[in-house]
DNA sequence: CTGAAAGCGCTTACAG
DNA sequence: CTGAAAGCGCTTACAG
């Protein structure tokens, strides 16, 4: 029924190895009769045939690296998740995937497992990269002189190589947080930010988007202060009482980002569940418990998954068919949720 | 590197054709043989290869039917956009899929196209139902005597013999209407419900939901009013303007589906745009205007793409792999937007 | 009940 | 520059 390669071939009076080369773009070929079988195959609706490339590529193997930093963390086990099971897909389809994982933030580690996988004779990596010189030369090399794709994913680096980045729009999520503010202080008022690492670049990323979208759109509603916990319940769950006190009237607090558990503490400690408005990131197990028990009122979500899924499939299509997203940047899906659509 | 039926074959000392039947049950094989070869494939890890048993499958060509009801409707357009996605893939695998639009809702039409299909060798049907005994029948027939499964989409029909559903759980994002709803409002005051057909059981759905999730977890926020439309803006701005007459000091409007321009365009004629806190459905080209505007506080997604995508693919993993959605229900996810995540 | 062979649509050496 | 052939992993008649 569908058109297949052998059909153009015999329409052209050519082998088929012949409209391979054409439609590939594999050189050894007369330019006139290359260009008269891609017309051909245009004409004739000509689909390639997934399974069937698939199945040649078999011998060739595609293999495909995988990189996670910070490993341990809840979020990056669900990115994992994501990378399984676009492992399993790649194999059924005759690829295979390498996910290696460092616990902690190491550079070193990433360009380490790059240079090995290489010698693995790996043919694409994805990886979670961190802010570093090396490791964006290493990027750029991997990608320049080597000619192994590079997709970023979680975390970019702008100004690299790299074929594209899958992950979340940090500003926009932040502007996501501050309309979700506002709503719930009824447009005017005092909110607190409560940060993570001051260091971490999403995070400043989602003080901005909050910080902008509040000062143009919401005039009223005042950022009374912005704190940083770095990750630490402790050290959270002390900036929330000292913020209850410096500011009695405080209405919402946005969490960008860790810590969660200390400020919810601090806030039933201080009798003020319910009526302070809390706007948080990410569904790890913890804070969907919070949402849960209306703790906290809105969760934004990343799309772990994806994250994990995408970046394996894109590489894999890519070294395929030879087809990459026309634009640079992936981002997911800013997700929104109340208790009622955990 | 990966196991294959030839590697198992050799393993068991028997042809691939022998392994082929044990592993899927094909019959005609001594049980002892088939359980011996089962067992062989499990400890050496096999993992049947889509690709292969795709490319084999191109001879027996699997056709899968899709048919829309209501087909003119943006939303139908962006379900049958994701169709058309699925239908792609599938036919680069070596399936193909017939697409079927039926302007309105019409039972017979879609009866009349099942038994079209059937004569055309599909072997699987995908539709959005309606209540209709007739169909009902025709849907448990095709199931049970025909054999050929049958997937609804955005719709369900309970009770009969479908393999499964792909939707919205319309009652839980009614629940999720009212948590923003009451969120927005401050937890107190009155609020409107507007919604079209009163016979749409999606629509009851979302109200129920609505109303039992007001009543259980936010009790001062009363419904003052529940109203139809019918899906006509004009009936839509007329029931506004006599609700604001009758409760001057409203709050918000649910909107459960259709006639949203017309309560928009009551509400900017009120001057009350900004002050009254409006949660509606779907995103609709005209819907998410009015979001982006403002004028709209939330809308909830019913991923359309994603129910005209998947009963496709799932049917054609079923009907090539064998393997069905473990749970009869395959809820979509709840989407919310606001203004910064579109 | 079991095996040998053909073929699905593509890619890839290998000849020429 | 072009063609003929082998092979990827599976399914499916066809013999036996």
């Amino acid at each position: 029924m569908a058109v297949t390669l052998q059909k153009i071939a015999e329409e052209a009076g050519v082998s088929r190895g012949t409209v391979d080369r054409a439609l590939n773009n594999r050189g050894r070929i007369r330019p006139e009769v290359e260009e008269r079988i891609k017309q051909i195959a245009k004409d004739m609706g000509y689909q390639p045939s997934r399974a069937g490339r698939a199945l040649a590529m078999a011998k060739r193997k595609i293999k495909i690296g995988f990189i996670i930093q910070s490993a341990r963390t809840p979020f990056m086990q669900l990115v994992k998740k994501g990378a399984l099971e676009a492992k399993q897909e790649a194999e059924s389809m005759g690829g295979s995937v390498r996910i290696e994982e460092i616990e902690d933030v190491n550079t070193a580690a990433v360009i380490e497992l790059m240079e090995e996988m290489r010698e693995d004779n790996v043919q694409g990596i994805a990886l979670l990269p961190s802010e570093d010189m090396l490791l964006q030369q290493t990027i750029d090399r991997f990608s320049e002189e080597y000619g192994i794709p590079i997709v970023t994913f979680n975390g970019d680096v702008q100004g690299t190589k790299r074929k594209c980045f899958v992950g979340q729009n940090s500003r926009q999520s932040g502007a996501v947080a501050a309309g979700l503010m506002a709503e719930m202080v009824g447009g005017t008022g005092e909110v607190v930010i409560v940060s993570g690492h001051a260091s971490n670049p999403a995070l400043q990323d989602r003080i901005r988007g909050f910080q902008k979208e509040m000062e143009q759109t919401y005039p009223e509603v005042a950022i009374a202060d912005i704190r940083h916990s770095y990750g630490d319940d402790w050290v959270a769950e002390k900036i929330v009482e000292e913020e209850l006190q410096k500011h009695p009237r405080l209405k919402g607090i946005y969490i960008t980002g860790h810590g969660e558990e200390g400020v919810c503490r601090a806030i039933e400690k201080a009798g003020r569940s319910g009526t302070l408005k809390l706007v948080g990131h990410d569904f790890l197990e913890a804070n969907l418990e919070y949402l849960k028990r209306g703790e906290i009122n809105f969760l934004i979500g990343q799309e772990a998954h994806v994250q994990g899924y995408e970046p394996v499939m894109i590489l894999l299509k890519g070294l395929l068919d030879g087809k990459w997203p026309k634009t640079e940047l992936q981002y997911t899906d800013i997700i929104i949720k109340n208790r009622y659509n955990i």
